[in-house]
RNA sequence: GCUCCAAUAGCUCAAUCGGUAGAGCAGCUGACUCUUAAUCAGUUGGUUCGGGGUUCAAGUCCCUGUUGGAGCACCA
């Protein structure tokens, strides 16, 4: 469904914010007068005066600064350096702690007028002001941590033998309190650190702003390394400081020997507040970064191997590359309807005839087709395109790729995948479309006609469609009957001629194209071909696809003119290939849903 | 787009044949200075997804809408 025009283009809050002077000047430590559309979230929801007024990172350092709130400030500021504990409030703090005079729907913007708080929020802001009241501001500016929770455990032996203090800061996940003294578990990066925090450790007054900490608080601590009786590496606290106050609770999930209690499981909302996923399952965090370090290994892989990474356009006049419904939309000074790219392959192309003769690029395709656990619109593709080089070439390229990746991710070429074993070191089973077809049916598919191959697909019981033509009941065949049960890698090679339109030509049977796809554990994984750049067979291609068009297919390539001049000006011989890097990581990573390895998947807006 | 399933406290889940909405965790109050799903005592918290209907009575049955999941179709 094609999307309508943008109406106007509005103003960003990012943008606006970044405009308007420091926020800071409109406060004396106030209460409740109106604020200026870029104030902090939270409190506008929750219809609160800003606690961050006083703190915007302009007035650090600079000249005398007015208002009550800014003398706090300062105090602070200047110790952003300074060991913590001289920051920390020592009791002989009187500053006022702003009031909420009202609180509950009275303040709140018209949508929350009406909505209930529930009872958790209204005490941590209840919390809030006894902090105010403490003078401790809930969301300070910086902290000056200086080792990170993964370092400190890699050096907890010499840190704890030397003595040595350290700062860390990051999430409270745990709590165990005790009275006087307190266990509780730092969350930094991933990986937690117990902390233990006695009361004649910190001081009185310190602990007693502590007990004020729930669990989801970002904090920052300092103290040295120590180990309890039961032998846990710890951090004994002497200074401890809240950077900035949850008040949303997180999850309540707990955990014991790799058991997890009550965990946060609910997929919905795992989607739409993935930073709650993220802080509170740790399997979520890591096959994040394990997408990050695909992209980054698929990157140096490439990189090493000459190839130069470009970016191409994605909002595109004519949309192709790929059998795909585009997103449509209008630029308004153009005054003119355009496509997000369906794929990204003309582009490149056209590079590749203007003399780059090694390139890649990872792209957000962007498809108008329907959604499942393997579909999501908008999603990742790494093509590249390499000159005078052909699809034998390519498979060189992926079998050494996507092993290398293998052993970066898992140490090893041979992994559990879907729950198979599947060795991935190069190099991988070559084979013909054709041939692995007649292994499966003992036909010869390329010697029969579509009536020849309708029968066979009834006679197999494999549904097609009326009006599918003979690649496409070729390519339903194939998908049915051979590729599910390809779960060795395998380079499936040499497509029917019609079912790609960008390819060369088979250098041996002009009824096929020189076109592979890599398949590993029953799934497409990759695909390439050897890329057509004669400018007479393409414009034919293109015209056999405007047929398919009439026929009835929307999904069929547009004539692209411009692409066509860029062809007729010379490309050299060339190979090119698509690799999803969602599934990619899916098949690397074990997820289920392609859900799981996209941060923010589209999503139905909620009622 | 179609089919099936699900939605109950902040989180994870109960609730018998249609008969007073509960538990654990989180939270709150108190005790506890080596705990680790901390423990112990007390305690707050609900538009049972929204709307309609049947019924003396609905979390439960019916209709409808919303969102999600699984599958199908399409596709990568």
């Amino acid at each position: 469904m094609p999307e309508r025009a943008q109406p106007k283009p509005q103003p960003r809050h990012g943008a606006e914010n970044a405009q308007e002077p420091p926020s800071c000047q409109a406060t004396g430590g106030g209460g409740a007068e109106a604020r200026g559309p870029g104030r902090h979230q939270a409190g506008q929801r929750l219809g609160l005066p800003d606690p961050q007024l006083c703190a915007s990172p302009l007035q650090h350092g600079q000249g005398p600064s007015h208002g009550r709130g800014n003398q706090r400030h300062h105090r602070r500021a200047g110790g952003r350096a300074e060991p913590l504990r001289a920051r920390l409030p020592a009791g002989s703090c009187p500053q006022p702690a702003p009031r909420r005079q009202v609180k509950g729907p009275d303040m709140s913007t018209p949508e929350e007028a009406g909505s209930r708080l529930s009872p958790v929020l209204q005490q941590r802001l209840e919390k809030l002001d006894r902090l105010r009241e403490l003078g401790v501001e809930p969301w300070p500016v910086g902290f000056a941590r200086d080792t990170r929770v993964a370092e400190m455990l890699a050096a907890f032996d010499e840190l704890k033998e030397s003595g040595r203090g350290f700062t860390l800061a990051g999430r409270l996940t745990a709590l165990r309190r005790m009275g006087k003294a307190t266990f509780a578990e730092l969350m930094d990066g991933g990986e937690k650190v117990q902390l233990y925090i006695q009361r004649d450790g910190v001081g009185a007054d310190t602990y007693d702003v502590f007990k004020l900490f729930d669990i989801g608080d970002i904090i920052g601590v300092e103290g040295k390394a120590f180990t309890t009786r039961s032998g846990e590496m710890s951090v004994e606290v002497r200074a401890i400081q809240l950077l900035s106050k949850n008040l949303h609770p997180l999850p309540a999930s707990k955990e014991k020997d790799g058991q997890v209690f009550d965990e946060f499981s609910d997929k919905d909302q795992r989607y739409r507040q993935r930073y709650v996923d993220l802080l509170v399952n740790p399997s979520t965090r890591t096959v994040f970064e394990q997408r990050s370090r695909i992209v980054s290994a698929i990157r140096r892989h490439l990189e090493g191997q000459g190839y130069l990474e470009v970016e191409t356009p994605v909002l595109q006049p004519i949309y192709g590359g790929a059998a795909a419904r585009p997103f449509v939309t209008h630029h308004n000074a153009l005054d003119m309807k355009l496509y997000l790219r369906i794929a990204n392959e003309l582009y490149l192309k056209r590079l590749v005839v203007g003399g780059f003769d090694r390139i890649f690029e990872f792209a957000r395709d962007f498809r108008n087709e329907g959604m499942d656990r393997f579909h999501n619109p908008e999603f990742t593709q790494m093509e590249c395109y390499a000159a005078y080089q052909d699809y034998q070439d390519m498979m060189v390229l992926v079998e050494n790729l996507i092993s290398g990746l293998a052993v970066e991710l898992h140490g090893s070429t041979r992994v559990m995948l879907k729950g198979h074993e599947v060795e991935l070191a190069a190099p991988w089973r070559r084979a013909t479309m054709m041939d692995l077809l007649r292994e499966a049916t003992g036909a010869d598919l390329l010697d029969m006609d579509e009536a020849a191959l309708r029968a066979l697909a009834k006679r197999l019981h494999v549904e097609v469609e009326a009006n599918d033509g003979w690649a496409r009941l070729v390519d339903t065949l194939f998908g049915e009957l051979v590729e599910p049960k390809l779960i060795q890698p395998t380079f499936v090679c040499d497509y029917p001629r019609e079912m790609s339109p960008l390819a060369r030509r088979h250098r041996q049977d002009p009824r096929l194209v020189e076109r592979f796809e890599a398949v590993v554990a029953g799934k497409e994984l990759c695909n390439s071909f050897t890329e057509l750049n004669d400018p007479i067979d393409q414009r034919q291609r293109f015209l056999d696809q405007q047929a398919l068009i009439q026929r009835g297919d929307d999904e069929a390539h547009p004539l692209d003119e411009d692409f066509l001049r860029a062809l007729e000006t010379g490309m050299p011989p060339t190979a090119g290939l698509g690799l999803g890097i969602d599934r990619l990581v899916m098949l690397l990573t074990g997820a289920e849903s392609i859900r799981d390895v996209i941060f923010f998947p589209t999503m139905r807006p909620q009622a």
